[in-house]
DNA sequence: ACCCGGGTCCTCCCGTGGGCTGACGCCGCG
DNA sequence: CGCGGCGTCAGCCCACGGGAGGACCCGGGT
C-alpha cells in the first residue's frame, strides 16, 4: 500500500460529510482530499484536485449528484464515482448507473460496506446495494430478449401473407404501394387489410401499426 | 430466527457440495435440505423438498444451471437461486439473471459472502459478484433510455400540443376522439395533425404512429 | 406600439381507406 | 370427390383523413 486512496467527499450537508470523513481518515490506507457542498463546486475543486474515488451525494441544491457525476466522468482521467442516496428510488439508481457512477449505496449502508465499496471500485468492480440489485437484474431480465421474441396472441391467427401485409403497413406504407411491393392488385391488398383489421380487433391501419410495435413484429 | 433457512446444493462435483455443506450447515440458522448432481436431478428432487435457497452451478452434464434455474422459477412458489460459476463469463451471468437467478457469484467468493449472499436473497434482495456488476452496469448503462427519450431530431421542432396530438395519433386514435380527449374542436386537432404532418415530413399519420416508436416517443 | 408564434376554429374539396358483396383458382384434407 | 382455407380479384359506397385557405385570440419579444 504505497500510496493512499485519495477520497472526496461531496455532500450539502457538512455534518454528513464530517461523518464520512472520519469513517475515512479512520484507515490508514484512505486520506480526504476535498470536499464540497454541490455539484458545481465538486467540479470546480475536482479540477484541479487529484482524487481516486468521489462519494457523490444525489440530492444536492445547485446542481444534483447525477448531473456532477455525468460532466465529473467527461472530464479526463476522472476518478471512480460512489452515489449515495438516502431514498431507493430506481429513478436516482438508474440515472446514477447511466451516469456512469460505479457504485449505487443507500445512506444506510454500514461502514464496512461503504468502506469495501470504496475499495471494490478503486480495484475497478462496480458495487450496487443489494435492494437496488433486486430492481435492477428485474429491469434486466424484463429487457427484450433478442432471441426469443415474444410475439402477441392475436398475431398466431394470422397467415404468412397477412403478416407480410402487416409488416409493410407498419412501415407506413399505403395499399397501392404494398400492391406494387408484392406484386398484386390493390384489390388484393385491401382484401389482406379487412381481414387483417376484423382478427386482431383492429379499427383501421392506424391501430395495425401500434399492434404490430406492441408486439415486436415491427423492429423499434 | 424461528425457522432456519433451507438450502439446496446442485453441483456436479459431490465435493464441492460437501464443501457448501460443511459452510451452510456451520450456520446454526441455516439447514441444507437436499443435494443434486445436475438439473434434471434437482428440478425432480425439489419438485417434493421444500426449499428456500438453491444453489446452483452453471456448468453441468445434461442440464445446465441456467436452464435448470428458468424451469425451476417456473413452478409455483419457487425458491431463490443463487447461481454460481467458476468463471466470470458474461453469457453465463446475462443469462442466469435472464433465467430469473436472485444471484450471481464465483465461486472464488469468500464464505461470509456467499453466506450474506443467502441472507440477502432470503430476505428479497438480489447479489452479483462486485466483477460482473460492473459489466453489469457498462451493459445497462449502453441501453437506450427510457426516461430522458433522446428523439428523433424531427421532433425538436414540434410543440407541447403537437407532441400531446402525436402520442394520441400513436395510441391509434381518430381526430374525433383526440379532440375529445383534449377537450377542443376536431377541427383544431386537424390543423395540428396537419402541422405534424409538414413538420415530420411525413405523409399520412400512419407515418406518424411509426416515427412515434421509432424515436422512442411510443413505449414499445 | 407592433409583430409573431402558438393555439383555436371554420369551410370547401377530394383522395385514400375500409366495409360489403361476390367471385375464381389452388391446395390439402376427410 | 367435395369441402374449406387461402390468396387472388372486382365493383360499389361513403366516412374519415388530409390539403388549402382564411380567421380569431392571446402571449411574449422588438
Amino acid at each position: 500500500m504505497s500510496e493512499p486512496i485519495r477520497v472526496f467527499l461531496v455532500d450539502d450537508q457538512q455534518m454528513v460529510r464530517a461523518g464520512f470523513r472520519m469513517l475515512v481518515e479512520s484507515q490508514d490506507d484512505m486520506v480526504v482530499v476535498g470536499e464540497a457542498g454541490d455539484g458545481g463546486e465538486a467540479l470546480a475543486l475536482l479540477a484541479v484536485t487529484a482524487s481516486d474515488v468521489v462519494l457523490m451525494d444525489v440530492r444536492m441544491p445547485r446542481m444534483d449528484g447525477v448531473e456532477a457525476t455525468s460532466r465529473l466522468l467527461a472530464t479526463p482521467d476522472p476518478p471512480r464515482v460512489i452515489v449515495l442516496t438516502t431514498f431507493d428510488l430506481d429513478e436516482y439508481a438508474f440515472a446514477a448507473i447511466r451516469a456512469g457512477a460505479s457504485a449505487f449505496l443507500l445512506k444506510d449502508a454500514t461502514p464496512p460496506d461503504l468502506l469495501g465499496a470504496i475499495r471494490s471500485v478503486v480495484a475497478g468492480d462496480a458495487v450496487v446495494a443489494p435492494s437496488t440489485t433486486r430492481r435492477l437484474l428485474d429491469h434486466f431480465a424484463a429487457l427484450p430478449d433478442p432471441v426469443s421474441v415474444a410475439s402477441d396472441p392475436r398475431l398466431d391467427v394470422l397467415t404468412e401473407r397477412e403478416l407480410e401485409v402487416l409488416t409493410l403497413i407498419a412501415r407506413g406504407r399505403t395499399n397501392p404501394e404494398i400492391a406494387a411491393d408484392l406484386v398484386v392488385a390493390e384489390t388484393t391488398v385491401k382484401t389482406h387489410v379487412g381481414r387483417l383489421l376484423a382478427k386482431t380487433g383492429s379499427r383501421d391501419r392506424v391501430q395495425l401499426v401500434v399492434l404490430a410495435y406492441e408486439s415486436g413484429l415491427a423492429s423499434s
